[in-house]
DNA sequence: ACGCCCTGACTGACCAGTCAATCTAGTCCG
DNA sequence: CGGACTAGATTGACTGGTCAGTCAGGGCGT
């Protein structure tokens, strides 16, 4: 793309995306001018089109950028041998510390990504799917070895175990829950100790869910 | 507001809602026009101005209508005497239920309202803040009773219990997950095992939940 | 005749994306 | 060294299109 020629000289591409995701998360990308990420960046409003093609561009670039490492996490996590505890663990430990190193960005690809089931999130669902379905994989691992009971479909809880995680992120997004390191730390802990609590095969409960009415 | 006079008669607001509904599921709220929605309709432009002051006040009604009818069924279930189990269930089976009878609407509430942490999720944030409440207090009576264990913040719980519910919605609404009758029960059923299994006290595993660098 | 429901053309504002012009730095030659 | 030339970086005024919300008027029941 374009290497600044020296040391020293501001890569305006990245401050032009820096300043992005400060606007995208005062003001929400649709609600946002183009304008407005140019002025926060202190460059002209064209410099943006010099370097992305659309606003779209914009957004698909930081999320991209930012899913992709996650995803090259997981598959290395995925990799190892590790009880499922762990991995997840880690999993959930690089999404609340990846909030905490710059919630900013991770409001943006949560709000407008991630849940954006019309524009963005359909966009890149195959890209969001990896995930899933890398977690999806170890969960059914793990059944294989009997460490997680085999009764629930590993998609399922896969979801579940990442919307959870999601959620509390949402929870510090919308300011409704304390963002303290203690608490990030036991967010973590929190999440993994619950999800696996849950799908752990320790003397099954024979209470068959009969229950509900609608 | 307006009781359509004689039985049989359409009733134009509440057409309106209904095509707004669809619009927005189809197209988001941002990209529809106010002319889809009419379109959709059957009735002139003008008449959405009629009854609504504005397009923003369409989707308002939209969520408030539904998101009252689940803070009055949750606090229903509140004030009765069953196990948290129970409870629990009560309401995820509400929502999946609400799902399976109106995707759409569903999908509009959840996408439009409850996770736009910059227009509409922050308008209703209160209204939406409730429920997360009403069900943390549920999970905080559970720990007092010695259902749950202890060392969980009740918030944090119930931002995790209503995460992973929300996920699998989305997981329909993203076509990620399969939606048949046999499903939606599961579903139901694995959301409040997990969470559950995970927050009760049994014998706790001793093992610290040292881990994790990051 | 009054008060509604209802209509749809119109307006005023807004904004993504374009583009022609200017600037800056590197390079090559005399 | 200085001037000519090139290519990319940078600028911001401008254009074309879109769309929320208005409004003057038409229809119909009572």
């Amino acid at each position: 793309m374009s290497a600044s020629p020296r040391a020293g000289a501001p890569d305006k591409r990245r401050m032009i995306l820096q300043a992005a995701v400060r606007v995208f998360a005062r003001q929400g990308f649709h609600t946002c001018r183009v304008s407005d990420i140019a002025d926060e960046a202190g460059v002209a409003y064209g410099l943006v089109y010099h370097y992305f093609a659309s606003k779209d561009k914009v957004l698909d670039t930081l999320f991209l950028e930012r899913w992709h490492v996650m995803l090259e996490l997981i598959r290395e996590v995925d990799g190892q041998e590790l009880p499922v505890r762990e991995k997840l663990a880690a999993i959930a430990s690089f999404i609340v510390e990846s909030y905490r190193h710059d919630p900013d960005l991770m409001k943006v690809i949560i709000v407008e990504v991630t849940r954006a089931a019309n524009s963005f999130g359909d966009k890149h669902i195959d890209t969001i799917r990896e995930a899933y379905d890398l977690i999806g994989g170890m969960i059914a691992k793990a059944q294989a070895d009997g460490v997680f009971k085999a009764d629930v479909e590993p998609r399922f809880a896969a979801m579940a175990f990442y919307g959870a995680i999601e959620q509390l992120l949402t929870g510090w997004i919308f300011e409704l829950l304390p963002q303290t390191e203690d608490y990030f730390e036991r967010a973590k802990w929190l999440v993994v100790e619950t999800i696996c609590g849950g799908l752990e095969a320790h003397a099954m409960t024979a209470a068959g869910a009969a229950g509900g009415g609608a």
